[in-house]
DNA sequence: CCAATTGTTCAATAACTTTTGAACTAAGGG
DNA sequence: CCCTTAGTTCAAAAGTTATTGAACAATTGG
């Protein structure tokens, strides 16, 4: 586990809310959520934000308790902790995540993929 | 109406939840939604923070589209905008009361009435 | 009309949060 | 062992949000 984590009846509504109330991080639970079960390394969010800064968000995301980070190597795997937020929370991460898909102003990763030819 | 409120298309995911984010403003969220229909002037929330502390809170909350505030006399009168942020957010503001009742460490409005006697 | 009630505005300050760059650590590959 | 990759830490700067008190405005009851 290595990382600093809040047991599951220790998460905050204030705090998870707060911590979701800004575009960079509620990109980077939208693009958990996309590819739940697939853990992350930071480097996924480099389209998001500087390295340092993603450290500062990523941090924030996991002390809040919305995410895991597992140090493996030298890399750290990032995922959505939805089971904990489920049973702490019931519906809210699936309603902010179906806003979120449903909002174009917010920044995505990956959004500045080449188009598929045709 | 007399006073700004964004249109029901303009409510931002990011802006309602940072808005949300500070449990003050939960606080007030949660006894407009507990009291659902009736319009409650500012002076409810008094034993929640300052009057000009209020004014503040009241008007983040007016413009992030969270609340409706009209002007009735001297009063304002303030109700959720549960239609609209349930047309917007499908989900969002129930879970978000179900878990903001069920946190003990949020402020309430009438934490310090007296008991009724047995 | 006067006074009280309700709430706003303003400017100041305090307290956070976000962003940055430079320096650093730790693990792996060659 | 050295070099690269992946990410952290730190301190500074910038930006934002919250809180306060004093002054103000609008409405209404007496």
């Amino acid at each position: 586990m290595s990382l600093p984590h809040p047991a599951t009846d220790q998460i905050s509504l204030p705090i998870v809310l707060a911590v979701l109330g800004d575009p960079t991080r509620l990109a980077i639970v939208r693009y958990l959520a996309s590819k739940e079960g697939v853990p992350m390394s930071c480097g996924k969010f480099l389209d998001l934000a500087s390295k340092t800064n993603l450290s500062y968000h990523l941090a924030k995301l996991r002390e809040a308790g919305v995410t895991h980070s597992e140090a493996v190597g030298t890399s750290r795997l990032i995922t959505l902790r939805r089971d904990d937020l489920d049973k702490r929370f019931p519906g809210l991460l699936d309603s902010v995540i179906a806003a979120a898909d449903g909002d174009p102003d917010l920044p995505a990763v990956g959004a500045s993929e080449v188009e598929v030819p045709a």
